[in-house]
RNA sequence: GGGGGAAUUCCCGAGUGGCCAAAGGGGACAGACUGUAAAUCUGCUGGCAAUGCCUUCGGUGGUUCGAAUCCACCUUCCCCCA
């Protein structure tokens, strides 16, 4: 099976600006592509996977990877499918979240100086030394206003109001394209759907100022059965950082996703070989339980390892089936947190990080949602003692989660 | 450049001198039911040494016994006219 025909089963394709090239280009291994990432924070999230996966697959088939680090147009923020604008970062924030970014994909991607092997670039290092006037009169003058107002991804924003320095995102990113293409022989750019208008604009570019073509894809956005985006809880992102998002958390969150969702979260991110995939697809009931440990485990290897996964795993099915599980995430105390010998209940879990108050503390116990290795705690003030918190108690709050506390 | 409007808690949004830690909805969280899913129902949703105290209604000052609410200035955003 070709890379583009497998790309199409796994449901990852949106949309080609020329199918048969584009074809002809990935399955021969004759494509340099770029994918771009904006700094906009220190670590990359779980909405990146899918743009990490693919520039894997590319890589797999023998294409050449560029990861594009968008120190430069993180300068402006991309406005695409927002409402409001971004924060404005300052120029160090975002050399320290591009280092982190680096760090990260390193881990992922085969980096190097080989064909096959992808290279890393910034784009802090041709935008931020653009003149204003020579960019206008170069490049400036193959826009069309009319065409960008009509762009998709400013739509939302003709509502709430656009402005020009966002209004700039496409430009720079057209720019990129067009720089790489001519110093690095970048032929394609692949990025989410929602970077399609984006994107145009550097084929276009590219077709104006050089009279060549290049090459477009997008991959469609990892969204849950009612639309929404995937690889958020409750507002914050699933992070591929370990410290900000513990691999144990990191197998939860896919371990927990919606039944609708499981099959196609596998198909997209997973390296499961698709005939594999195909008789999962019949699975219904209980044993799509299955199907979920499957892509949690899957996922949580891939990007913490191994060792981690096999951590995580036991961690969930010791918690989950029977007994109590020797992996489950720890909290270490000191005798600092010991108040005449004893720890109350509410300020531990708050130090397990399971709660974020002690007010949230009082109302998780008085609904009857703590318990202490194993038993429900029913008195608010309940006090644990040091000789008890050096063997190590298992808290859980909720039925999720679960934290070890252990004196030392 | 001229004119009009807005900023409230995680989000939307009510409140226009004390009855306001602030309606309602969404989301989140907890409980029941389940399969660590979804749907549904119930509770809950600023903080704390908790029948009380403290902090919060864009910012800074002011009026007042008392301000989310009134005044002044500032910041940001939206709309209309140029």
């Amino acid at each position: 099976m070709t890379l583009y025909d497998e790309l199409v089963a796994r449901g990852l394709l949106a949309q080609v600006t020329d199918e048969e090239e584009v074809k002809d280009l990935i399955n021969n291994g004759k494509a340099t592509f770029y994918i771009g990432f904006d700094c906009t924070a220190d670590s990359l999230t779980a909405g990146h996977f899918v743009a990490l996966t693919l520039m894997k697959r590319m890589q797999q088939a023998g294409n050449k990877p560029i990861a594009l680090i968008g120190g430069g147009t993180t300068m402006i923020g991309d406005p695409s499918g927002r409402t409001d604008m971004r924060q404005m970062l300052t120029k160090q924030t975002i050399d320290y979240n591009a280092e982190c970014f680096k760090r990260q994909m390193e881990k992922f991607i085969d980096f190097g100086e080989g064909p096959g092997q992808a290279i890393m670039v910034n784009n802090a290092d041709w935008l931020l030394s653009l003149n204003y006037v020579e960019l206008l009169r170069e490049v400036g003058a193959c826009f069309s206003v009319n065409n960008m107002l009509r762009a998709e991804c400013y739509k939302q924003r003709m509502e709430k109001g656009l402005s020009f320095l966002e209004f700039n995102y496409m430009i720079m990113q057209s720019y990129d394209f067009y720089h790489m293409f001519q110093t690095l022989g970048c032929n394609m750019q692949l990025g989410g759907n929602d970077q399609w208008s984006n994107m145009l604009g550097g084929t276009e570019l590219i077709r104006r100022k050089l009279g060549k073509d290049a090459y477009a894809m997008t991959v469609s956005l990892l969204t849950d059965s009612q639309g929404k985006k995937m690889g958020k809880t409750a507002g914050n992102a699933v992070w591929l950082d370990p410290n900000k998002t513990s691999p144990y958390d990191f197998y939860q969150y896919w371990r927990n996703v919606g039944d609708e969702d499981v099959m196609k979260c596998i198909r997209m991110l997973t390296f499961l070989p698709l005939d594999q995939i195909e008789e999962m697809d019949h699975w219904r009931d209980q044993q799509i339980n299955q199907a979920k440990e499957i892509l949690a485990y899957e996922l949580t290897r891939m990007v913490h390892g191994q060792a981690e996964a096999d951590k995580a795993q036991a961690a969930a099915k010791a918690l989950f089936g029977a007994g109590s599980g020797e992996e489950v995430p720890v909290t270490e105390i000191g005798e600092a947190d010991l108040t005449d010998g004893a720890v109350d209940i509410k300020v531990l879990l708050v130090k397990a990080g399971l709660v974020k108050s002690n007010s949230e503390a009082r109302q998780n116990i008085a609904q009857g949602g703590v318990t202490l290795d194993g038993e429900k705690v029913a008195d608010l003030f309940l006090s644990v003692p040091a000789e008890k918190l050096r063997q190590g108690v298992l808290l859980r709050r909720g039925k999720k989660s679960y934290r070890k506390v252990i004196l030392k």
